[in-house]
DNA sequence: CTGAAAGCGCTAACAA
DNA sequence: TTGTTAGCGCTTTCAG
């Protein structure tokens, strides 16, 4: 059942049916009603798919995510379905573990089918990846820090951030302190690590031998802290590339049978819903995930209206310091 | 840059094209070399959109959920995901507050879509609105309990696990139970009732003014258990309709000076990540996320391969009490 | 083993 | 104000 049928019974074109349903050109009144009640007497309901092979718009944008189950990104799908869902635009996402393969094929995928635009948070794909693969064929926006300045990007301060918070743990006094970063070269982990040595270099210290790595995850946290506390020198505190790493290091702790903040104390990033539920409260650097996901969908946008032509931006938002019971 | 251009190349006809891609039809190897370099000259991906119009097949398969902020619903659909990528299918999620306008947008759109498959966790819509607006139009599996028998169906059986639940704690002594439910005739509440219900009637009790009732959030359940603790007759245990709620519970127990288990007991249900962090752990009905997703894309790919052309299924999946330290 | 031709359901020149 | 016609990019009969 498609718009010929509906044509049929209203006794008018395909070509008036769809006028009189998109309202791009006018339609007489009578003419109007007929199309109206035909559609209402068939359950006739546009095929998108037809749609869009016709106007080569899907209305459709993307979004790759390393983990879903980190409660961070649906905040930023959240933000980013709110910016786009105004101009008709659906939001879909994928979710990759942070796996090449998965993230090439992911954006494989889209690229079949003909998204509008694309948003990346991606561990692993580079500039030369993205070049390759996604070249121009549709809007992307990387929100991946330093991974391209050939597209657009939207990324969180996340250095100064890190730089307030081990700046913060030294001004109580606090010399003891180590980083947890995520694997060398993926993720957001570096680049939070490098707000944490230019801490550290402000008061004539190194990083040398205070930065232990794992995955981005609650065990992963748990088990990099856990061989932290029970190594020779045990830091009086820890900085966590994200918030699931330091709920990690709370659990470690606990384990060893150390009080937080006392005996060690305990930073995140990100500031999800969990750091504020766990206990002691976690002190983190809050990352706006709606408000980075909003960014990503205006940027995007402006890109697919055709409205923004100017060479790729570069948007960065503010990261803070909240201090919760842990540090 | 399409199809033609790749058999213009390859100096061959584009069915040849389609086939040596597809391999739905023998080519000589010849052929097939020159269609591969063709395809890697030109860095043709075929348009799944054109694709999809011609053989009505879009590959994807839609999950509606009220709460993707609720940790319980990405473990559901990395489950759906799961189970149907291996029929090489995509899976999109949409998030609709529980709102019935948005819910009805959003299947209205997915069927727009033309999407393979549909599981909806709603929690607005009815059989009625079913029959309505999704008929035949595509597969459907409804993961709310009660309500459909048109349609295939996977639920828990969370009458059973609450219901052992408020077993566990009558059997500890405590009289003064109370349940926290979400919004009269919405979501998995009344079901979850139904079983703390029925506990109480076995051991001659009735519910009569131990329901309270608020949004299924961390919030909602705060605010619907901070009334509680200061309403006349205090009560010694909550048992809420899902964790969200039950973390509410505890700040409510925490705001209001009480120990938890000792003044208060606090049951949740879900078994969410965040269950085993909160302080203390969190008293829950396992609910197999994960399972249940997974299952609702079997049953799916069954419907969509044409292997199970039977009555509507209807499958339970068992829930079990997990005790922690919150009662 | 290969190709010609039709058509999936829609939109948009162009023409009336 | 309305209709005719072509075509988006693919798959699949049917014919050779």
């Amino acid at each position: 059942m498609g718009i010929r049928e509906v044509a049929a019974l209203a006794g008018v074109s395909t070509t008036t049916v769809s006028h009189a349903l998109s309202g791009r050109r006018a339609v007489s009144p009578a003419t109007q009603q007929r199309v109206d009640a035909a559609v209402a007497e068939l359950g006739y309901r546009p095929s998108a798919v037809a749609r869009s092979l016709r106007t080569q718009r899907t209305h459709t944008v993307a979004l790759l995510v390393p983990d879903i189950a980190n409660p961070f990104y649906p905040a930023v799908a959240r933000g980013l379905q709110d910016a786009v869902a105004a101009q008709d635009l659906f939001t879909v996402v994928g979710s990759t573990d942070g796996d090449r393969g998965r993230e090439l094929g992911f954006v494989e995928e889209m690229l079949a089918r003909q998204v509008d635009g694309l948003v990346l948070f991606t561990f692993a794909l580079d500039d030369t990846d993205l070049q390759r693969v996604v070249g121009e064929r549709t809007h992307l926006v990387v929100a991946s820090g330093g991974v391209t300045d050939r597209y657009d990007t939207v990324t969180s301060d996340d250095a100064h951030g890190v730089e307030e918070a081990a700046t913060y743990l030294l001004s109580q006094g606090i010399q003891d302190v180590a980083f947890v970063s995520g694997p060398e070269g993926v993720g957001p982990g570096d680049g939070r690590l490098a707000g944490f040595t230019a801490a550290l270099r402000r008061v004539g210290m190194t990083t040398e031998g205070r930065v232990a790595r794992g995955p981005y995850t609650v065990a992963g946290g748990q088990a990099a802290v856990t061989a932290l506390l029970s190594g020779p020198s045990r830091p009086a505190a820890v900085v966590c590339a994200n918030d699931l790493m330091a709920v990690g290091a709370l659990r470690a702790a606990a384990e060893a049978g150390l009080r937080v903040p006392e005996d060690v104390a305990v930073v995140g990033f990100d500031d999800i819903d969990a750091a504020a539920l766990v206990t002691p409260g976690l002190t983190t650097v809050r990352n706006p995930a709606y408000e980075l996901g909003r960014r990503c969908g205006q940027t995007l946008l402006g890109r697919i209206s055709g409205t923004d032509v100017g060479p790729p931006r570069d948007i960065q938002v503010p990261t803070d310091l909240v201090v919760r019971g842990s540090a």
